[in-house]
DNA sequence: AAAATAACGCAACATTGTTGCAAATACAAA
DNA sequence: TTTGTATTTGCAACAATGTTGCGTTATTTT
């Protein structure tokens, strides 16, 4: 298992995702880091934190990629990590929340082994209406 | 309101798209008309078939965009068109298929105005078993 | 047939994401 | 503290995807 180390770029990535209470772009994680890394450092240390459990990637509706931060998962179940939960993804600010007490149900197809979910709606948020 | 008019490539795309049994990126739409017309030229049509609801857009659990015919969708009720069935996604082949007959449940949050929806289960279809 | 308008092709550009490689650095061990 | 080494970074270059402007072509209406 190849180790993963600190950095100043990382610190500060997990610190941005963790205060925010909706989902972050590349770019908007670029922006507000303020030239302290490259672009391509972003994606790669995105990448390292998907691989720790300690982010993960949603999609929005128009398929803009966007980060959120796993606190609501248990840290003993990391091993098991799923992102099951619901998000929310705003028509008029375009921002994605997660709606962690929704858990959806639904019939499970024949033959289709499930592994993920992605489970996402969209329209207006509390704050645009 | 702005007239639409039948052409080539709208006619092309639409057959392509209306006979796949898995929905389609821009990508595969290109290859698959052979040079028949412009790269811009596909999204202007494949824009134009999905606000004249014949077809809708999905996107895979890696931000793929996907184009998918709308047959499930009963003509008359296209005032009120909306595609809240789920969707499959391959991890392996990479296909999207529409799961027509799960209907997922889900409470509503409050405070929020849902509009549309995204539910696209991923795993390993049927043929890659 | 002529006028009006929709659709097209082309070129140019923007955004997002990936890869290779040499230089910088974090961190554990001496 | 210093050293050794694997990890991380920056840069440059590239690929894929999507958008826009504009002059030309095609379709529809009159």
């Amino acid at each position: 298992m190849k180790q993963t180390r600190n950095t100043a770029a990382k610190t500060e990535i997990l610190k941005l995702i963790n205060h925010s209470p909706v989902a972050l772009s590349h770019a908007e994680i670029q922006s507000a880091l303020n030239g302290l890394c490259d672009r391509v450092t972003i994606y790669r240390v995105l990448e390292r934190l998907i691989t720790e459990d300690e982010v993960h990637k949603v999609v929005n509706l128009e398929g803009v990629v966007k980060y959120a931060s796993c606190h609501s998962c248990s840290s003993e179940e990391k091993h098991i990590h799923t992102h099951n939960h619901a998000h929310f993804s705003c028509e008029k600010c375009k921002e994605i929340t997660c709606l962690e007490d929704i858990e959806p149900s639904f019939k499970v197809p024949k033959n289709y082994q499930i592994n993920e979910m992605n489970f996402t709606l969209s329209g207006i948020c509390p704050n645009c209406r």
